[in-house]
DNA sequence: TTGTAAACAAGAATAATTATCAACTAAGAA
DNA sequence: TTCTTAGTTGATAATTATTCTTGTTTACAA
């Protein structure tokens, strides 16, 4: 995956990426550092900073804005929206066909004026109920 | 408006307030402050920064999140969504009741599990084209 | 195997935001 | 009006998030 975009393999890298890549959180820098950091004590803030930022940059991740202060960073690259939990700031994945083509093609019925659209994403806010069990989504129409 | 919220009215309220509220811009803290000094340069940073924040507290504003590490301030109140310009980092309100309409009630007939939707934002990025020209949306359906 | 550009760790530097605190003031009570 | 006081402000220190600098190490092409 680092090959195919022309980053050199490097421990780090491959540690950093594993974590983001495995487990499609959206973590913040410093998230990433401190899970990282037991099994691999001598990896810097500022490598996982660039790290992170390269990833970015080759397309293998996605910024995620927030309210917080801090960027978070996503490496779910399919077409997805967020659900983000006013409580625990948490941001889970949300992923519905539907709802995308829903939104899509309405916005091509509308002309915007000076504005060229490249993509859209939905920020759906709320809270999570129970913290410790999972969010499910679940289609209704099928 | 100050008063309504059991806000004591202070000048630098009232000039903050009326900055953010007549020309409904996102602007950082920073790009208040560098509006404002000029007439009023006794108004501190951190007199910005607890202003914007009790006009949140109150809801008279609200924050939007950016990717670009800093904070911007809306007091759009109205349900509404964003045009991100992706050159100019500029946002861009952008209302539409049917859009709305759309994603509220498909939102509807999906059950998520275990996370209640208090409400929803659309973010659109893509670029203004004429960065001096106005961005206009119009309703193709009447 | 070696040369070299790229990447790294450590720590300094900067940028954004928040905290501290003494002085001031809005606004209600007397 | 004047008094009272809790809330607000400005100056400045502190904290937090991120980026920069520099000497050292490493990936990998030749
Ligand atoms: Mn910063
Ligand atoms: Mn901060
Ligand atoms: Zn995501
Ligand atoms: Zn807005």
């Amino acid at each position: 995956m680092l090959r195919e975009h022309d980053l050199k393999v490097t421990h780090q890298r491959l540690v950093i990426g594993q974590y983001l890549f495995e487990n499609k959180k959206h973590p913040t820098a410093e998230d990433v550092y401190e899970r990282i950091r037991p099994n691999n004590p001598s990896i810097s803030m500022a490598t996982v900073y660039k790290t992170l930022d390269c990833f970015v940059k080759a397309g293998l991740a996605q910024k995620v804005g927030t309210t917080e202060g801090k960027t978070r960073y996503d490496a779910n690259l399919d077409r997805h929206d967020h659900l983000y939990c006013e409580e625990s700031n948490q941001i889970i994945d949300f992923s519905n066909e539907q709802l995308h083509h829903l939104v899509d093609d309405y916005l091509r019925t509308l002309n915007i004026q000076n504005f060229e659209v490249s993509d859209f994403q939905i920020q759906i806010n709320g809270k999570v109920l129970e913290k410790n069990k999972p969010v499910i989504v679940k289609n209704s129409i099928k």
